[in-house]
DNA sequence: TCTGGGGTCCTAGGACCC
DNA sequence: TCTGGGGTCCTAGGACCC
């Protein structure tokens, strides 16, 4: 029997290879991309990486730092992210149809039935086409199982001799060669070993990807519960976590900000609060969902241990819901309850749970309801439809509820936005 | 002054039931 | 009144991912 072949397709550094594809002018130089409320440092173009720009480090903190070494800074441009993301997935999947989009920068595919091919010339293919079409680079790499083809994509991104595929299956038949391989990978890069798994781990002397994958598995499941054995098994080369080709089903919707500024009025953070119930529940609607659980969150800056409060509230609906207003009225009282004032607040946030589908709720719904129930439900469904169109044809906020507030003092800085090049026909990217 | 946002899964323990 | 096993469901907390 052939050997099972995954392929993990990685974009590298995706978010500075989307703002390069529209500014070729920045190829060669190095970038970076910041979280939301420029916070932190979430992506680096490999000469960023070279001058010691760090993973995640405060940008307030390498301000001075970037500016002295001709660093570009740009904000993240999540829907420009989106857009190329949608592009470069469309494009793997017309090379493998077996294909799991694992986020919005890597894909797995399952190539065992390109046995015919040699499938590191394949992979190459792959990577040419992406760029071609799309202007981002990836790297591949390819073993028998996930966790593994995750470690080969590791390997090819350092080496720069892989020329961007790196196929682990080609050596798998020699045992020397594959323990010498892991022995080179650190526990914690690992899929799936974190910092404090990694930190137990080495209190039992295992630092190296082969010392773990030669732990029995009742020992792996003791110490890391089965989702650690299921690792081990794989760095074995037993495939044990499967290529989910469907999206999972949604447990739940988050909308979250940090504040631009501290947040020390009840008004602004009750503001807040409904903006985000907003956006959770058009997405909430977009997906065909409903809601029987909402809950509120707030939270001080806790990286200042004198002023420290943080509480979080949540609410079961009589039944469940995607209604705008009835989720604001809910997220708005329960704002009010958690709030404290005297504090200086950093960050407010949303939940829905307990989500079911739409459409498998509305059969049961016309059994038991009175007309009278049914024609509000359909009022109520029609004023949500509307308000979506427009917000979708004239862009977000053109229809705004009143208690999201206008000043809005609030809102997160986003000091280096790149334009909307591909999402937002105002800021198409022009061509002389 | 300034430190992201949005998810999932696993386990232990409590409540409840037969 | 006391005793017991075994099952389900829910929740909070921890860990991990990108």
């Amino acid at each position: 029997m052939s050997l099972a072949a995954y392929a993990l397709v990685d974009c590298n550094n995706f978010y500075c290879s989307c703002e390069r594809v529209f500014r070729p002018d920045l190829v060669g130089k190095p970038i970076i991309v910041l979280s939301n409320n420029d916070g932190c440092i979430i992506s680096r173009s490999n000469e960023a990486k070279a001058l010691g720009v760090q993973m995640a480090a405060p940008y307030f903190k390498q301000k001075r730092f970037l500016e002295r070494n001709n660093v570009t800074v740009f904000s993240s441009n999540y829907p420009l992210y989106g857009d190329l993301s949608e592009r470069v997935m469309n494009v793997l999947r017309t090379f493998c149809p077996d294909m799991e989009i694992y986020s919005i920068d890597e894909a797995f595919l399952r190539l065992d039935g390109f046995s015919a091919y040699n499938l590191t010339e394949y992979a190459q293919r792959i990577r040419n086409t992406v760029f071609r079409w799309t202007g981002i680079p990836v790297s591949i790499g390819i073993a028998p199982t996930k966790t593994l083809a995750k470690i080969a994509s590791h390997i090819c991104k350092k080496a720069p001799e892989s020329s961007g595929v790196f196929n682990m299956n080609d050596f798998w038949h020699s045992p020397e060669n594959i323990d010498a391989l892991l022995e080179k990978v650190p526990v914690q890069d690992i899929w799936g070993i974190g910092r404090r798994s990694a930190a137990k781990l080495a209190n039992y002397g295992i630092t190296t990807a082969r010392q773990l994958r030669d732990r029995d598995n009742a020992w792996l499941q003791k110490k890391l519960t089965v989702t650690g054995l299921y690792t081990g098994l794989e760095l074995r080369g037993i495939s044990s976590i499967a290529l989910e080709e469907a999206p999972p089903v949604r447990r739940s919707i988050r909308s979250s900000r940090s504040f631009g500024e501290p947040v020390t009025e009840k008004k602004d953070a009750q503001e807040a609060a409904v903006a985000y119930t907003v956006r959770a529940a058009e997405k909430l609607r977009r997906e065909g969902l409903l809601a029987s659980t909402i809950s509120v969150f707030i939270k001080t800056n806790a990286h200042r241990p004198g002023d420290q409060h943080a509480e979080y509230c949540a609410h079961t609906l009589d039944s469940p819901t995607d209604y705008t207003p009835l989720l604001v009225h809910h997220a708005s009282e329960m704002l009010l309850r958690i709030f404290r004032a005297g504090h200086k607040y950093q960050k407010v946030g949303v939940l829905l749970s307990g989500l079911e589908s739409k459409r498998n709720q509305q059969g049961s719904l016309m059994d038991i309801t009175s007309p009278e129930t049914q024609e509000q439900a359909q009022t109520e469904a029609r004023l949500m439809q509307v308000t979506d169109a427009i917000n979708k044809k004239f862009g977000r906020g053109t229809v705004q509820y009143a208690g999201e507030g206008l000043r809005q003092p609030w809102k997160m800085k986003q000091n280096n936005l790149s334009p909307k090049y591909t999402t937002d026909w105002k800021e198409l990217c022009e061509v002389e």
